[in-house]
RNA sequence: GGCCCGUUCGUCUAUCGGCUAGGACGCCAGGUUUUCAUCCUGGUAAGAGGGGUUCGAUUCCCCUACGGGCUACCA
């Protein structure tokens, strides 16, 4: 019998969701969905000193906007609750106490200053401070001391941390769905902290337990939990608990230059690594974020799941319905990923593309009665005849403003490239030839126009590009016939009128 | 420093011992569009180095180098 499959994303609220943060959701989310299995959000607040106001908010409207939202979490219980770690407090103790009775973890009532000590005594000459095996016996600790004093001491409220004991001389072998085969000696590991002296566990403790407690089958995460893998599984044993499999991703790196890819990079760069934008509570700085750069979360979506996967085919661009279907965690790389913010515009270029035009229509009519321009029938014409321009939707309204407003500047390059001393002229004969079209569609200009030139026997730019700089401005847009039919025959003859009054 | 993970075009990557090492982004060149963009075609460019194993290694093993992560009463 298989389990039902159970994962979590388990975030800290210190800020805003890094679009790392954001890759470890997407393929938690897709891995539940490719196995009917249910997505956990889980906030993991232990360290109260970091706690940022609106992150926890900031969380859930990223994955809501990112279309990959949770199936129990925060406000929406899945019988597993609560879901914050701070409101799961006293249920962390009683584990802390297990494994100090079973031998697994000490007491402990070393200062911070007593361990920053030693730790510089180490460092001066050479050596690197440890807290295992090596020293416990002589340090403060329940190992070291006797049971009488160790009782006095927290019978009289002095603060004490359990540490775990790590065991020596094993070496542990274990499993990751991505890398394989991991074995680690024991004797290199160091008694972690588990439970703090504010009373709260540390992440250790807290993620084992609340894995085991929410029955989470497999722990899919970041590469920078791989070195305390060997921890958990330790402490899922000295438990007596099954431990979940697990799979950790590869990093997301700087663009150029070394190491992870951090907030400074966006801002030297100017790409967002933020979903959404985020502003400091505390500093009032605002990091922009991909929603409001003018991206489809379909872009993203699929920009962050090629980021350390593939499907094993040529296809790139998926949505994420496709994505689920596909999604292998044995696709997954084990190498760290540049991020590539060339390529992220690509993925929004195309899915923009795909994106139905009257979704944008809606999108772009926003736009335009912000500018106090009354929305036109025709929107959707305008919109398939400039689509294929747009990268971003806000590309829209400098790809078409031509078709609301009338061109009040000229560009000069292509004044001087197309506008010739007879030009003037021929433009008075187009006016002409204009008038007599009675019903204006793009096919009767276009026959009448196109017929004129040819009788005349002089090239197509001579008559073309003039009549785009009327029209347009510039030497840019989609084809002129159509402009002219939708702004209709006595907006495009006093366009002509204008221009050469100008030039 | 210690421990762990990794290493194919500039970047993201395919290849599950036998290929002229494939695709995509970017870049360059043509073509279509009498404009611009899109689009199409083509080009550019890679297996870190050294040892093994093998008839044969990008692929398996070892070493070195390089890159990354972790090394807090942070997650």
């Amino acid at each position: 019998m298989t389990k039902n499959v159970r994962v979590r994303f388990a975030p800290s609220p210190t800020g805003p969701l890094h679009i790392g943060g954001v890759r470890t959701a997407l393929f938690n989310y897709l891995f539940a969905k490719k196995h009917n299995g249910v997505f956990v959000l889980r906030i993991e607040d232990t360290d109260q000193n970091r706690y940022v106001e609106g992150a926890e908010e900031y969380i859930k409207d990223a994955l809501d906007w990112c279309t990959i939202p949770f199936d129990e979490g925060p406000d929406k219980d899945g019988g597993f609750g609560p879901y914050r770690q701070s409101q799961r407090k006293h249920l962390y103790k009683q584990y802390a106490d297990q494994l100090i009775h079973s031998g697994h973890a000490y007491y402990a009532f070393d200062t911070t200053t007593d361990l920053e000590k030693h730790r510089k005594e180490h460092e001066t000459s050479g050596k690197t401070f440890i807290y295992n095996w090596h020293n416990r016996e002589k340090l403060s600790n329940s190992l070291s001391l006797s049971s009488k004093e160790v009782s006095s001491k927290i019978n009289s409220g002095e603060p004490y941390v359990i540490r775990f004991k790590a065991p020596k001389d094993e070496t542990l072998h274990f499993f990751d769905e991505i890398r394989g085969d991991i074995q680690i000696d024991t004797n290199t590991l160091d008694d972690k902290i588990l439970f703090k002296s504010d009373g709260m566990p540390t992440y250790h403790l807290a993620n084992v337990v609340d894995d085991h407690l929410m029955k989470i089958t497999h722990v899919i995460r970041g590469e920078e939990w791989l070195p305390s893998l060997a921890l958990h599984i330790l402490l899922y044993r000295c438990l007596g608990w099954d431990s979940p499999k697990f799979a950790h991703l590869p990093l997301i790196l700087k663009p150029v230059g070394k190491g992870k890819l951090s907030k400074r990079d966006g801002e030297k760069m100017g790409f967002p690594v933020f979903p959404l934008q985020w502003k400091d509570p505390k500093t009032n700085e605002i990091s922009s974020g991909y929603r409001e750069d003018g991206y489809l979360p379909e872009a993203v979506i699929n920009m962050l799941a090629f980021l350390g996967w593939n499907p094993g085919t040529e296809q790139e661009l998926f949505l994420l319905e496709e994505l689920i279907k596909e999604f292998d965690l044995k696709r997954v790389n084990k190498a760290g990923a540049k991020f590539d913010p060339e390529k992220t515009k690509w993925f929004q270029q195309q899915h923009l593309q795909r994106t139905d035009s009257s979704f944008l229509a809606k999108q772009f009519t926003a736009i335009l009665s912000e500018k106090n321009i009354s929305t036109q029938a025709n929107i959707e014409t305008i919109i398939d005849a400039i689509k294929e321009r747009a990268v971003f939707i806000k590309d829209l309204w400098d790809l078409s403003h031509f078709f609301f407003i009338a061109p009040n500047v000229y560009d000069q390059k292509a004044v001087k490239k197309a506008w010739k001393e007879d030009t003037p002229m021929l433009m008075h004969e187009l006016i002409r030839i204009l008038n007599d079209v009675t019903i204006f569609s793009e096919e009767n200009v276009s026959n009448a126009v196109k017929g004129w030139i040819t009788g005349k026997e002089i090239g197509f730019g001579k008559i073309m590009m003039p009549l785009r700089i009327a029209l347009v401005g510039s030497l840019q847009g989609p084809d002129l016939f159509l402009i002219a039919s939708l702004i209709g025959k006595k907006e495009t003859i006093q366009r002509i009128e204008n221009v050469i009054e100008k030039l």
